[in-house]
DNA sequence: CTGAAAGCGCTTACAG
DNA sequence: CTGAAAGCGCTTACAG
């Protein structure tokens, strides 16, 4: 039994104010021909009866859902791609909830099962939107919502059909970055620790590196495919230090990845970075609280959720599709590449 | 333009087959009194049609939201604590999914602010029930879902009013287990790094440590609060180890602080396990990746989102509130505590 | 400036 | 076994 009794409805109100019911959802809209003075009184109730518009009889009168979808497609979950959503999401939330949008959260173990849940989404009007992640090589998501008229944004692109908008990070950028710190301390055999290749984000990252060997004629440049797990990270490390002329740095694609190269690296006797510099491409708090501290590419996540989320708002108010591009992360040099001062 | 025309509705389907709405309805709700080849002739002509109910229009005529809300409150928010709420998220998912529910997911920077948000939703009839998480002291939740009729369920209890019920970890099983690890190992003097005490489920575990240390009269229990961060924990260790007869064995709330407390005893040139063992209550993939590996609790965070989930809308389906315990963590043994046999 | 009426797309007593 | 009608709680042309 709550303190609350028979929840009013606008009718309530109305009749309350003593206007049609009409006046009163004319002036809760803030639609013209209603005097000040009825719309004065009509909040007024409103506030002292505590109604709120039925969220239900709004979306079947035609309003939006003021709901935005997102689906997790959990093929090689991993930790490090978890705190990567829950950021995201934080960030999505603090423009979503001042457009008074909510986030629904759907959990998918294919990308047709993911697929089905758009259709479903859109089938009952459900969502206004959605947000895309983790695009792979021949994804069948950017067709879907478009042959579907769902509108969507993608969270880290671009997409390669150009079949959906995308908010991007420049990840040949990013990964130049890193190079160049690298060979800035003189380093020139470098491997790069990558996660699965079919995520085109991934793609991207190995284009820019063997770019970037071959341009500045490094030594060494092996990239070490691994499907995000600490156990395939060790493995890896260890075989390309059996390499006659082993990598002097590595450049890993997240903290889980980076913290399992560093413990292999130890085990086989290296230092770091005395022997061996190790870069991460995701800085999280287990990256300052290790020791040396990791160098990591720093990046902002809940702003980056926050420009998809605004992004996607955009498009529904009508914004012609267009790609746009984050800032570049940063590289925050610590001490897994730069030994501390003495 | 999507390839999809106008979306058929339930009148298109019954003129479609030839039969009323209302039997259509009662044909698609499994209602008594239409025949079994209207039935089928019905189901056929939906699929044909990919027609889908309206969402809106069920629940304004009657019918459940299928939605369950959870509010994030970020204060204090820690990567630790976001994998945990990605993995409860992920377990509730799996229950929810198979029960066509959804997850509507809010972030919210206060208490005051999350109870307003379930004044909205229930008002607005836009969820069927919350999970309610991290419960402090004082916590104006649970008063606040009660006197709002809104069915929840507390994931991590129990409530101290006993208002909500909740799905419970023994905080104090854990703690203990932890504990006799610790001296079995021949440890007399113990720390405990732990999360900020308004946090009810810190404030168990603390109690259940400091019983412990006095039962077992061990020389030496400090408990080192933290706000979570790196830079607090390592702050706590320094502190400590100064003291003339320091800890051997630290107690860490999560990974975070753990990671930290190891590399603040590496800079203070103590070895692990060899001078200090240390523990995590959390286990993440870092935990295993780290060397030595860090000895810790495991729990099945996603088994517990499940759980939850389940005990949630068994109450929507009006089972009694009760409330329920979850198996004991279990302690994993890794090298931060016991050397690896050479 | 305001009211009576229809409509959004379902469900469900109530007659037949 | 089936149909016509009312209702869920809003919004919005359309008259006055």
């Amino acid at each position: 039994m709550g303190t609350t009794g028979k929840r009013p409805i606008l009718r309530d109100i109305a009749a309350r104010v003593g206007v049609s019911e009409t006046a009163a959802s004319f002036a809760l809209n803030g639609r013209p021909g209603i005097s000040d003075e009825t719309r004065r009184r009509v909040l007024e109730v409103v506030e002292e009866m505590g109604w709120r518009p039925s969220y239900a009889a709004r979306v079947l009168s035609g309003a939006r859902s003021r709901t935005i979808g997102m689906v997790l497609t959990r093929t090689a979950a991993t930790a490090d791609s978890d705190l990567f959503f829950m950021r995201l999401m934080t960030g999505m939330q603090s423009v979503l909830r001042r457009a008074q949008y909510g986030l629904l959260i759907q959990v998918a173990e294919t990308p047709e099962e993911e697929v089905e849940v758009y259709r479903t989404w859109q089938a009952e009007r459900r969502v206004d939107g959605v947000v895309l992640v983790d695009l792979r090589a021949d994804d069948p998501r950017p067709r879907a919502v478009v042959d579907l008229d769902l509108p969507a944004v993608l969270a880290g692109g671009p997409d390669p059909d150009a079949l959906v908008p995308s908010v991007s990070i420049d990840d040949t950028a990013a990964m130049t970055l890193v190079l160049d710190h690298v060979r800035e301390l003189g380093h020139r055999r470098v491997a790069y620790v990558c996660g699965p290749q079919d995520l085109l984000h991934v793609q991207r990252r190995v284009e820019a590196f063997d770019e970037a060997v071959r341009h500045h004629r490094l030594q060494q440049g092996s990239v070490l495919g691994t499907d995000f797990t600490s156990r395939s990270a060790a493995a890896a490390t260890r075989a390309v230090l059996d390499d006659p002329a082993p990598p002097t740095a590595i450049i890993c694609d997240n903290e889980v990845l980076a913290v399992s190269v560093v413990a292999t690296l130890r085990a086989l006797g290296r230092s770091i970075p005395g022997d061996v510099a190790v870069i991460s491409c995701e800085d999280t708090p287990v990256c300052t609280a290790m020791q040396p501290a990791l160098t990591a590419l720093h990046r902002d996540t809940p702003g980056f959720g926050a420009d998809v989320a605004a992004h996607l708002l955009g498009r529904l108010d009508g914004e012609a599709p267009a790609d746009s591009q984050e800032q570049t992360p940063e590289l925050v040099v610590r001490g897994s590449t730069v030994p501390a001062p003495a």
